[in-house]
DNA sequence: GGCATTTCGTTAACCAGGTTAACGAATCGG
DNA sequence: CCGATTCGTTAACCTGGTTAACGAAATGCC
């Protein structure tokens, strides 16, 4: 039974090596199509967004712009992003998936195969509960600094 | 409100992008005394284990034995631990905390001022409860593949 | 005792995922 | 029209990993 109350310093200290491990095992799940979890996290944001620019795209992945340039050049070298010219500024880039992209996209979203998704089946219901009520508190973690 | 009775992949591909999002800021977390997050777990593995081989720690923190011994090294040239001869073994080394090691470990603990920590207290203690309860089944997802 | 096998750690070479610094081109505002 | 800003790219660098190859030491066995 979890302590209630939680000190958050001490919270952060346990929270963190479990992040890190997670993280560790989560990088290796480069599964089948040769996309890694980074990457759809991307042609996820793509989607949600289409025609968003690089500027942007990095904001919301809370990662620097030349990375962000970076990987979308990756992208589309395999073919799954398009990088099109802006009507009226030619500063700017807009990123759509391709056909290709988007077939990654509805492939990788049913795996069950991946490491965290038969991880996941092998906890009890409650266990899957509590994970799923910890993920909008995680997710405020990182919303309050957009302030 | 979650969603009782999670579907495990449909969690998993909800979990994952978190978990990478936090773990971008939390590789930020360099403080001050110039130890990543990924050192501190392995001083805090090494304080655990005194006297712990490269190879046992390499399976405790779920890496490759060769990229700890390269991360071994650097905490060795930092002069946070110690590499030392095994009575009897030539081929094994004992690892342990030197004393800056030891005060490396005592001051990031009780450290509020990393982002992780400041991002916590920020939260409800409802929130806290939630994270505080998902860690062990967190945990579990880690340990279920040591079978 | 001697030799094959196994165990332990290191080194080298490589890759992904970032970062900062510097820049060039385009747009915008006075 | 010119200075300042905005957008993206490139280059150089670092950390955190990986696999392959190896050398030295210990172990097992005949």
């Amino acid at each position: 039974m979890p302590t209630l109350a939680a000190d958050p310093t001490v919270l952060a200290n346990r929270l963190r090596p479990v992040l890190l491990k997670l993280n560790r095992q989560l990088r290796r799940e480069i599964h089948s199509l040769g996309v890694t979890g980074g990457q759809v996290a991307l042609l996820v944001q793509i989607k949600q967004h289409p025609g968003i620019g690089i500027r942007k795209l990095a904001a919301l992945e809370r990662i620097s712009v030349p990375g962000m340039s970076k990987f979308v050049s990756r992208l589309e070298e395999a073919g799954l992003v398009q990088r099109a010219p802006v009507e009226g500024d030619q500063r700017r880039v807009e990123l759509r998936l391709t056909a290709a992209g988007q077939k990654v996209l509805r492939s990788v979203r049913s795996k069950r195969t991946a490491w965290l998704s038969a991880r996941l089946h092998a906890l009890d219901p409650d266990e899957l509960d509590a994970i799923d009520a910890a993920i909008e508190p995680l997710l405020n973690l990182l919303e309050a600094e957009e302030a």
